[in-house]
DNA sequence: GAGCACTGC
């Protein structure tokens, strides 16, 4: 239709600073996708018993190994249990009584209640950690991780193209096998078990000599040494696949440095690179070889290589400003630009020049654009080493395309009929259009499955329950495709093997920081140029691939900026000026960034700062100040939790903080169990409070019931998230004598010194009622919505006075988390903040001039 | 009356 190459799209980048305009065609397209998800919703039950039939006339029972068996049989259960439901269905208030509902714990006092098998679990969950240090050392990590380990082995072994390493990690079956250090204890059982063990470790060994030696970073061991001695500071580029990672703290070590610290922006990188590196090294992961993350520091006097999370190193700047532990840093995956990559870069340049020839300093990234790293450590030279990786065809379409989602399984099909064996990696933004596509793959491969091969359709994005995000990592049989939907969850995050084809529509969401409105936006964008080339390197790790990009190669060269904005200037900043100004880093504007935020973006933050009351009239770092940046929590939050000494309820409030840090990902909604799973979250809600409550409640009794994950089932609670939860809640436990605030706790029924404790800290984001029942800002006044994940969306009485914990703008300008206040409140907390005129009840004085008025008004 | 990319301490 149109010749001009610009895309249709939901929105661009450019609309961002328009304001929330939306073209009628994003418009039409959003309406006519909500009804198409209704619509959905009704048949997902046919579907799945149709599904269930296809299964049986394509595959009889014979053919079905065992496990095929029980996941049919799985399959069968689940689906009776489903039209089960659908009968109950909208009787479930009603039908209360007859439902399955948990054994009842109550016990007569002063009697220990009877351990159920949940307590048990817990119990040999907790007591079966093993003591840091211990050799492969999986401690209390959730099965995500540990999955992630694996495949983090399994692609480190995937890019070497070793297969055989490959298969001793996942086997024919497609079942992970059990740890090296596991086999090793089974195979101890006899003494034939010992000896078939000791030549298969032997072998191993031999095998991983070779690798290291076949790694495109061997051929420069004496070069890159040499460099590093004769350079304070060294910027190595590479692709993926080289080893840099793992080699060059060996390198080092094998040459005399000493201690060495290498940065990674993820903590299962961190843990998996170290467990490789001790292998390699043959010594015991957390002697010599050790990593160290949040909630882990997995360590010890011996260790010389320690892998650590940037974020994890910022807070080691806390304790010891000038790393003097460590004798070399390495800072991994630079070019990612993380918040924490970017401050420690500006902090290292600093102790690089204090500590002068007694420290080194490698920057580590895969792109090509080490200039700027060079430049900004005074012209460091950079010294390249080759990847080793496949090659991938770049394809671009023709026209632009109206509908990518559309586009995306019209592709995926082609790919499936025509092209050679394959993975398919799809990228999409989010959720919603990755179910519309899956959706729509099933529809159309419905009834062709013999004809052409099966095609698995297989979702991720981060919110998906773990178990549906194993699939992903099953090995596709033979004859047919699998096609993972991912968001960019699969761009860094998540290496998946076997991978041949990518399909990249060009957009992703991004998160950005409105410093003026304290808004965030998260909104459709087109990719950079490095995000799409990230992407089409997901095609090359195992052989040669290709790349399908939705968009013309015109797009590409014109419209796509050369990179990614970092984040660090599209984020709220309060936190890192906050650490920043505890490390003595008083002349934030003059501060060396890579690249420096809006000089706006920092006001702001020094502007809360100082209204939270860590920063004096100097702009100097006070007492409480001093006590927030010791706690791993966003300012507001860590305010909040001073505040709750005074309230005398900080068991509580540490609870609510660490279940507002773990991101909207608590309570899960199945789209076929809605109604259920709402009635279960509302149950948590009972009593009032809003959200934080409704958190607060849900941690308690996820409690009360032992921690218990059939808890979780029962009530759409998302276990993995909750562990998380509880970590965050143990480890701000334990900073509690820290920061000097006394373990009290206000028992139940009583919300409001919870509620102060939060006004406290987020008196800045209160808003008032208006007459036409939304919600305006107290300070920039703003219109704003009550998101519908709310408790409060849904209750009749709209308060008069709430506080949010965040603003979102996604289609609307959303405040997600909220409690009701009580206007006075604001006037009691902060004083300094709110005059007794703003936070008076002017409902009886005011209200018929507010109704004049509120015609006119937004 | 209607929705949540991804990390990290």
């Amino acid at each position: 239709m149109s010749s001009s190459p610009t895309r249709k799209r939901p929105r661009s980048s450019g609309d961002q600073t328009d304001g929330p305009t939306t073209s009628s065609v994003a418009r039409l397209r959003a309406a006519s996708r909500q009804t198409y998800l209704r619509s959905r919703e009704a048949q997902q039950l046919a579907r799945l018993g149709q599904e269930l039939q296809d299964e049986r006339a394509l595959f009889g029972e014979e053919q079905l190994s065992a496990r095929e068996k029980e996941d049919l049989r799985r399959k069968e259960e689940r689906y009776r249990l489903a039209q089960a439901r659908v009968t109950l269905g909208t009787e479930v208030e009603r039908n209360e009584s007859e439902r399955y509902k948990l054994p009842d714990i109550d016990t007569p006092l002063g009697e220990e209640r009877p351990k159920t098998w949940e307590d048990e679990i817990a119990r040999k969950r907790y007591e079966s950690r093993p003591a840091p240090g211990d050799e492969m050392a999986r401690t209390d990590q959730t099965e995500w991780e540990a999955l992630q380990i694996k495949k983090g082995k399994a692609a480190l072994e995937a890019a070497r193209g070793n297969q055989l390493e490959l298969n001793t990690l996942v086997g024919r079956d497609g079942k992970p096998l059990p740890d090296v250090s596991k086999l090793l204890a089974a195979s101890r059982r006899s003494e034939d078990g010992a000896r078939v063990h000791r030549e298969a470790e032997e072998r191993r060994r031999r095998n991983m000599i070779n690798d290291r030696r076949s790694l495109p970073m061997f051929k420069h061991r004496e070069a890159l040494v040499d460099a590093i001695k004769k350079h304070q500071v060294l910027v190595v580029q590479s692709e993926t696949g080289s080893g840099k990672t793992t080699q060059i703290p060996q390198y080092l070590v094998e040459e005399g440095f000493g201690r060495i610290v290498c940065t990674q922006p993820r903590r299962v990188a961190a843990m998996s690179v170290a467990a490789r590196v001790a292998d390699e090294m043959n010594v015991k992961l957390g002697s010599e070889v050790g990593y160290s993350i949040r909630f882990e520091d997995c360590t010890s006097d011996k260790t010389v290589i320690k892998y650590v999370t940037d974020g994890m190193l910022l807070r080691e700047f806390l304790s010891q400003p000038d790393l003097k532990d460590y004798d070399v840093i390495i800072i991994d995956e630079a070019h990612e630009r993380s918040m924490s990559t970017d401050i420690v870069m500006g902090l290292v340049k600093d102790i690089a020049r204090f500590r002068g020839d007694d420290v080194r300093v490698v920057i580590s990234s895969a792109t090509l654009n080490t200039k700027k790293f060079s430049n900004y450590f005074d012209d460091a030279p950079v010294y390249t080493v080759p990847g080793r990786r496949f090659d991938v065809d770049i394809l671009y379409t023709k026209a632009p395309e109206a509908d990518y989602v559309d586009a995306c399984c019209v592709t995926v099909l082609q790919i499936h009929a025509k092209e050679p064996k394959g993975d398919i990696l799809v990228f999409l933004t989010g959720q919603e259009e990755i179910e519309a596509a899956e959706e729509m793959l099933k529809e159309r491969t419905r009834g062709s499955g013999s004809k052409i091969g099966e095609l698995i359709i297989a979702p991720i994005y981060a919110t998906l329950p773990s178990e549906m995000q194993a699939k992903i990592f099953e090995p596709t049989p033979e004859g047919a495709r699998k096609v993972v939907l991912a968001t960019n969850i699969a761009e860094t995050s998540v290496t998946i093997p076997g991978i041949v084809y990518v399909i990249d529509p060009g957009f992703c969401k991004q998160n950005s920081y409105n410093p003026k409105t304290g808004m965030e936006s998260l909104l459709v964008v087109p990719v950079s140029r490095a995000g799409a080339k990230q992407r089409s390197g997901r095609a090359g790790r195992t052989q040669p691939g290709k790349c399908f990009r939705l968009y013309t190669k015109w797009s590409f060269l014109n419209e796509m900026d050369e990179d990614t904005v970092p984040e660090l200037l599209r984020t709220n900043l309060c936190q890192v000026v906050l650490l920043l100004l505890s490390l003595g880093i008083d002349n934030l504007i003059d501060f060396d960034f890579l690249d420096a935020p809006p000089a706006e973006a920092l006001l702001r933050s020094l502007e809360q700062l100082y209204a939270l009351g860590a920063l004096n009239e100097e702009g100097k770092l006070t007492k409480v100040g001093r006590r927030m940046a010791e706690l791993p929590l966003d300012p507001m939050m860590a305010k909040a939790l001073l505040a709750s000494e005074e309230y005398g309820c900080s068991e509580e409030v540490i609870i609510i903080c660490a279940m507002l840090s773990v991101n909207n990902a608590i309570f899960y909604r199945p789209k076929d169990k809605k109604v259920i799973a709402d009635a279960a979250r509302a149950v948590f809600s009972r009593g009032g409070g809003g959200d934080h409550m409704t958190l607060l409640n849900c941690f308690v009794q996820w409690r009360d019931y032992g921690y218990s994950h059939q808890w979780c089932r029962e009530n759409f609670v998302q276990g993995r998230t909750m562990k998380r939860a509880r970590d965050i809640r143990d480890q701000l436990d334990g900073l509690l004598d820290r920061v000097e605030i006394k373990r009290s706790s206000v028992g139940t029924g009583s919300k409001v010194p919870i509620l102060k404790s939060f006004t406290s800290g987020f008196f800045y984001n209160a808003c008032r009622l208006q007459k036409n029942g939304n919600y305006r800002t107290m300070k920039n006044p703003h219109t704003i919505q009550l998101h519908p994940s709310s408790c409060l969306a849904r209750s009749e009485i709209r308060p008069r006075w709430l506080i949010y914990h965040e603003l979102v703008f996604t289609s609307k300008e959303y405040m997600r988390q909220v409690f009701d206040i009580e206007g006075r409140w604001l006037f009691e907390v902060a004083p300094h903040f709110y005059g007794e005129e703003d936070v008076e009840d002017t409902s009886k004085r005011k209200m018929p001039k507010v109704v004049g008025k509120s015609g006119g008004r937004s």
